[in-house]
Formats: structure tokens, sequence, C-alpha cells
DNA sequence: AGCGCACTACGTACGCTGTACGTAACTAGG
DNA sequence: CCTAGTTACGTACAGCGTACGTAGTGCGCT
């Protein structure tokens, strides 16, 4: 034994085999592990999943897990690209700018279908196999775009962040409120009766004009598509 | 007793106030807390934060800290104001598209200071009082901005969000081998043996273009640059 | 054919987390 | 002065990720 226990390399788990053809059948695919954990992201937030509830969910014991995931940071990669393989990917249209919107479209949809995404949103997860075919669409749609590879990756990179940032905006007092013993609506009747205060201070003229004067609920879907157009203008 | 234990009422942490003026003068003060909590994340990472850990760091019991503390999260709120307190604030110029390239780089670099911050961003902890002070400081800059208010607060936003996007991308890595046994280089060179193999497959050639034909490293400082500059043409 | 080894399965245990609850000391308002 | 509200904090519980050890299984090689 001169290796302390097991191999202190990095390991990506799309580098492992699914299976070697050693020892027993798994019981379990990638795909079924990756799918039980979404369930549960899904139905009970992200905090929900744990190793064993994952276990659990599969209907096998804890530990027998960690032979498909060594850690569960893979988990969360595995997780990442389940849903990455729900993008829909078409033929491009030759309207670069028009495909833009859709896949910010579509991803903005993913996001709401999958609140947990956005914060495991991160480029350490952006190169597992369902990722790489996303952008590689992504890139196929700006073939019309005549600019320099490294442009179409900044302009790709920015249409995700900003689908990201304003999801994330979206989603993020409902998910906060998820665990707390009381309700989203009581949360921000909260937040909102300080904020009142703080302005009717007279401290934040500007802010106090800016959340003031339209009364009216604003509306995240037309600032989304606001944003988003902006984003595609500095670019063309 | 009508009423099952504490009180299950939201509560917005500035809205308590700090001191009641009844009972035995608290130890600490909110900003002696919030200071201990960053001094440990900006040394050992988010993840290091604890109630205990942060209790130790002040030299008092655990469980006192829930006197001035109802829930980790409101750490996180006081943590967050805190840095937010390290915005600098200046005379506007006069020219707002300098100005909010300014305080982009300012954000910036108070993010490169607090590595833990964006995995924070939310717009949750985004009223704050100094986050509040910050705020009214952008709408300040952007008087000479002939818009709407809310023209101007999708420009703030859509500025904060770049950066946030992009310090994420930039310390995403790094913070994440934070606690691996291995080192960020065995990560990073793990993940591109990957990524190689995968491109020289064929199965994504505009991909394979984009990152293997500049072979130098990307300047992450430029593309920031980049992305802000089209982000302000946007709007102008 | 059959041996050996790599693999699956999984129970137990450790150190960590957030925090509910109970108790003792203290101090300002009535 | 008294008492109610506050601070301080030890104990305890449920849950977490996961290291380790042990059985059992079946492929690949001799």
């Amino acid at each position: 034994m001169t290796m302390a226990g097991r191999a202190a390399v990095p390991e990506v788990i799309w580098a492992r085999p699914e299976r070697t053809g050693r020892g027993p059948r798994p019981a379990y695919t990638r795909a079924d592990i990756a799918a039980a954990a979404v369930r549960i992201a899904d139905a009970e937030g992200l905090d929900a999943v744990s190793m064993r509830r994952v276990a659990a969910e599969l209907g096998c014991g804890t530990m027998s897990l960690y032979n498909y995931v060594p850690r569960k940071e893979d988990l969360y990669e595995l997780m990442m690209d389940a849903v990455s393989g729900e993008h829909e990917l078409w033929e491009p249209s030759g309207d670069w700018r028009a495909d833009m919107i859709r896949v910010a479209h579509q991803t903005r949809a993913l996001m709401h279908r999958h609140t947990w995404l956005p914060r495991l949103m991160s480029p350490v997860y952006g190169f597992s196999p369902h990722a790489l075919r996303f952008l590689e669409h992504c890139l196929a749609c700006l073939d019309p775009f005549d600019a320099p590879y490294g442009t179409k990756m900044e302009l790709v990179a920015m249409v995700n962040g900003v689908v990201t940032t304003y999801v994330t905006n979206e989603i993020s007092t409902a998910e906060r409120t998820r665990s707390l013993p009381w309700s989203e609506e009581q949360e921000n009747a909260a937040r909102i009766a300080y904020l009142g205060a703080q302005l009717a201070s007279g401290a934040y003229p500007r802010l106090a004009a800016s959340l003031g004067a339209d009364a009216g609920p604003i509306d995240m879907e037309a600032v989304f598509e606001r944003a988003l157009g902006r984003v595609l203008d500095g670019f063309a």
C-alpha cells in the first residue's frame, strides 16, 4: 500500500466510463440517477437533494450511490447535463438574431421549469456532453453572423448570462421563502414595508422616485425582452 | 401560550432595532459580527462561515450569536451590507457613461476582494442600508441620462448583472477547487484533457474551431471591457 | 473450467451543520 | 424595588457529506 486510499487525482465524471464490464451489472444508469435528483429538486428545491434522499428515491442504500457518483458535486454535474438535454435544437433559420432570441426564450423556459438551475449555473458545468451540444447549436445559429469565433463565444456567453441574471431575479424570493416558515407574500410584505419606511425618510430621493412613481407591478417579461434586445443590438 | 414558540412572522433584520435598551449591554455590534464573518469568508471561503465559526471568531458561545442574528440568512445579509459599504461614492462627473464604467470596475474590484460575493448576489439582499446608498449613487450618476427612471433602473441592473456574471466566471473554478484535495491546475488539466478528447471526436466542429484556433489564454479583462461597452451602447 | 480480482452493494460511524429549547445572570422602566 | 425583557450559552437533535470495512457477484485470463 504505497498510495493512501483512493487516488487523489482529479476526475471529470464524464471521463469515467459508465460501465467497465467487470463485476455485477449496475442497477441504475446515470440517467436514472440524474432524473431522480432532478425530480427531487423540481418538487422540493435544490436543498432537498441530498445523497441520502436521492438514494432513497432510487430505492438503494445511501453509500451505493457513491459507486456511480464519487462526490456530490458530480451529482450536480449529472443534473445539469440532464436538463441541458431538454434544449430543443432546431435547424438554424439563417437569421441569427431571431435564433438567439429563440435560444434565450427557451433557456428562460427551462429555468422556470427547473428553478434550481440558475443556482448551479457555472462555467464549471458548461462542458458536459449535452452542454457541448447546446453550445455547438448556438454557434451553428451564429454561422450567418460574420464575426470571429471569439466574438461569437462572447455573444453566447452574454445571452446566457442575461437570461441567468433575469431569471434569478424572477425566482429568487420564491426560492428563498421555500424553506421559511412563512409565505412569500408575507416575506415580500415585510420587505416592502421596511423599504417604504426607508424611502419615506427622504435619504434616497431618486430611488423613491423610481419605485414610487409607477405604482403598477413591473412586467418582468417585457424587461427581459428589452434587455435581450439591447444586448443583441450591442453586437450588431 | 396561544402562540407556538416564537412568532412565525417574517422579519427583515434591518427593521429590528440593534438595541432595545432593556437588559444587559450587547457585547458586539452588528458591524463587529459582519466584519468577523467577512474576515472568515475572505480567508477560508464562504462555506467556512458557520454560526459556530463566527461565534468563535468573536469569542462568544455559538448560541449567543442568535441574539443578534435570528437566522443564518440574516448573517449573509449583514455580510452583504458590510461589503456594500466599501463602495466609494463620488460626485457624479456629468458623463454618465464614464461614471457607470467606473461603477462597474469598482464593483468588479469589490468582488475580487470578496470572492464569495457573487454567490450571495441576489435581489433579496439588494435593500440593505448600504445597498440602498449604492443604488441611489448609481441613479445620481445617471441624472444626465435623459430617460425614465424605469430605464435607469434597468441599466443599473444590467451593469451589475454583467459584472456579476463575468466575475463569477473568473472566480468559479478557483472557488470550486478550494475545498477539493487537488489543486486548481490539476482540476483544469483534467477538464481540458477531457474537453480536448471530446473536441477531437469531430462532433463539435465550431466549438473546436472556437477553442482551438486562438491557443493563447483569453484576456478576461478585455472581454469584460468589451461586454460592458456593448451593454452601455445598447442603452445609448 | 475455474481462479482471482474488480466491481457492486450497503451498514456503520465521524465530524460537521443549523438551530430549538432551557436556564442563569443582568438591567432598565414602571 | 420589582419584574419583565434581554443577553449569554450549554445541551441536544436531526440532518448532512463521506471514509471505511465487509459481503457478494460475475467478467476476463490462465
